[in-house]
RNA sequence: GGGGAUGUAGCUCAAUUGGUUAGAGUGCCGGCCUGUCACGCCGGAGGUUGCGGGUUCAAGUCCCGUCAUCCUCGCCA
């Protein structure tokens, strides 16, 4: 524009103060509510700074048709308002504008829902529309608190001398972990890149190549089907350093989290975070990821079951499985149905059922009174350490399943109960010792628990390969993992003889990862990383439980946009280039729905 | 791939056992109003009950299929 500009803003809409009273000023922003006194017209002009009020008179408003959401300029005078007609409740309340011009730059439709901030619209609707849902004010100011966690972050790695460096999006291909977004290749026929799942490799390269200590925001890519804290393409802070071992990650991480909360949100968080063996959180939580806000820890009761004449606990210890239990105190007051609902939430996990059992010194009452005649019931209740008037709920069969379906009961009853106390809001955890390889249930196979670049506890990989420990660990928040990491493999040998445990011949390592092992072979540091999931922990620091809310254009359940209704055919000449052919059937017309 | 829930006005929802012209709030439009800020008052418009089929004298309601969204199990090194 070379003309003089008419329009541009002298302040945002949450900036003007009774010190600016006096000065004529411009404001740009949207018409968010009208209120029309006739002889009198007041707008709440909103931008993404706040809202303000003006004011236009009979004379000034002539001629002038506001819509919800048109995009104006407004110019005029900064002026106080009565004592009487001061709004408390904004920033900007004790002053408005008196408006000497007013010009739409942009009208506006009749918009499919009020840019409201307390409006529970269908998230379909919010998704199509997101350029609208992101116009209300609680949506930009999660993505601002977003912005400011990451900004504090990258801060904070800067500080520590940390190096931020991009790796490649159009990557190669695995078929370990994750299904893998494939990318053709026009320029060689028939050939795929793959988008990245995480920079690992890269990432590890460049400690060979001497970088020390790297960080990236990155963003990563998997083809598996989405959940509430899941979504196909997401955000990690990866990071990886040299010449470390897992205290040197562990302190690092503590360091920045405390200046990251202390930076974006003015929280003070405890450091150093507590540790926790992996064997340990199972045996005590029953989850590798444990809510340590409240306790209703696991307990054996091996030692009563395998006596006791309930075939199923007995006959579960006979065949090397588990029986455990969960105390939940004051429980006996629940009712059956309650009780029901739980049965259902433990089959959810693959229980059969549910043994519950209402303490007492005389038998109790439930399903398990029967069992316990006689000092059968004070002895099960000094291995629970029940009291009478607690409810105590049962799994039994092998050790993994116990585990799940107890460590499942208790998250859902941590909610349910509301056990979380006041004052813990985050209690980090490490959990670390993870095992090494856990058996494919489909091909019996062993694979990477964590992934095949992990250092083992011992570097001789002596002894049974099913219980050897890894040098991988986990950063917990309130029973949500935040990412995992671990002190990698920087000897060639090794690294191979981990192939050769997954069953990868010695061509498929030269095919899939020879660039790794070369590099390996040059003199490879030590060297450890850890891997964040940003979208999580942003949620979680806004009190959300889905991650949707914190990504500016999320994916439906289907990994669908909604708003640019991706994914979408493409021409038949776009496919020739990539040298790409469908195999899906043609949509059928009876199928098309215009939903 | 499996299970569950939902789908009715622009939005959020209601509609008895299958029964008259599918209602309410809100938003929108028009009118009135000079101190509102969830403004108020009066009036009005607005519906392929997701889509397709079936049962029935009669379907928003029952049945079958399908699509979409959300939650979830599997999956996510």
């Amino acid at each position: 524009m070379t003309a003089e500009c008419t329009w541009r803003r002298t302040h945002t809409c949450g900036e003007l103060r009774a010190e600016h009273v006096g000065q004529v000023v411009t404001l740009n922003g949207w018409v968010s509510a009208r209120r029309d006194h006739g002889g009198i017209y007041f707008v709440d002009l909103r931008d993404r700074y706040g809202l303000t009020q003006i004011v236009l008179t009979t004379s000034v408003a002539e001629g002038i048709k506001l819509s919800p959401e048109d995009c104006l300029s407004v110019r005029g005078a900064v002026v106080s308002r009565d004592a009487a007609n001061v709004n408390t409740d904004r920033p900007t309340g004790e002053i408005e504008i008196a408006v000497s011009s007013v010009e739409t730059l942009s009208s506006a439709k009749l918009p499919p829902f009020e840019i409201i901030d307390d409006l529970d619209t269908a998230v379909e609707t919010r998704l199509q529309y997101r350029f609208l849902d992101l116009r209300r004010p609680t949506m930009q100011a999660k993505l601002m608190h977003r912005s400011r966690f990451i900004g504090a972050m990258r801060k904070a790695w800067l500080a520590r001398d940390f190096c931020e460096i991009e790796t490649p999006v159009l990557t190669k291909a695995t078929p370990e972990g994750a299904r893998d977004y494939l990318v053709p290749s026009r320029v060689h026929a028939g050939k795929f890149y793959a988008l990245p799942q995480s920079p690992q490799i890269f990432k590890q390269i460049l400690m060979v190549s001497g970088m020390d200590r790297y960080f990236q925001v990155a963003r990563c890519f998997r083809d598996e089907d989405l959940r509430a804290d899941r979504q196909p393409e997401f955000t990690q802070l990866d990071m990886e350093m040299s010449f470390v071992e897992e205290d040197d990650v562990f302190a690092v991480w503590e360091g920045v989290m405390v200046d990251t909360f202390r930076d974006a949100m003015g929280v003070e968080v405890e450091a150093p975070f507590p540790r926790m063996p992996w064997a340990e959180a199972m045996a005590r939580f029953g989850s590798d990821k444990p809510d340590i806000r409240f306790g209703m820890e696991l307990i054996d009761v091996a030692a009563w079951a395998k006596e006791c004449e309930f075939k199923v606990f007995s006959g579960a210890i006979e065949a090397g499985g588990r029986v455990m239990g969960l105390v939940i105190e004051g429980g006996a007051e629940m009712t059956r149905k309650e009780i029901n609902a739980l049965e259902e939430v433990a089959k959810t996990y693959g229980a059969k059922g549910l043994a519950w059992w209402k303490s007492a010194e005389g038998g109790g009452a439930g399903p398990l009174a029967r069992f316990c005649a006689d000092d059968a019931a004070p002895r099960l209740m000094e291995i629970l350490g029940a009291k009478e008037g607690d409810l105590c709920l049962f799994a039994a069969g092998n050790q993994s399943l116990v585990w799940r379906i107890l460590g499942e009961l208790r998250v859902h009853l941590g909610k349910k109960l509301d056990l979380v106390g006041e004052g813990q809001d985050w209690r980090f955890l490490w959990v670390t010792r993870f095992p090494m390889f856990e058996r494919d249930a489909e091909s019996g196979s062993w694979t990477s628990l964590h992934h095949p670049f992990t250092a083992p506890q011992d570097w001789d990989l002596a002894g049974d390969v099913g219980t050897l420990e890894s040098r991988a660990y986990d950063l917990v928040l309130n029973g949500w993992e935040l990412g995992s990491g671990s002190i990698r493999i920087h000897r060639q040998d090794v690294q191979s003889r981990i192939f050769e445990i997954l069953g990868i011949s010695p061509e498929d390592q030269r095919n899939k990862f020879g660039f790794l092992l070369d590099a390996l072979a040059y003199g490879a540091p030590p060297h450890g990383g850890f891997a964040m999931g940003l979208d999580r922990i942003v949620a979680l620091t806004l009190g959300l439980d889905s991650i949707r809310d914190v990504v500016a254009f999320p994916k439906t359940a289907s990994a669908a946009d909604a708003m640019c209704d991706a994914p979408s055919a493409v021409e038949a000449f776009q496919l020739a280039e990539i040298h790409v052919a469908s195999t899906a059937p043609a949509p059928a017309a009876a199928a098309q729905d215009d939903a």
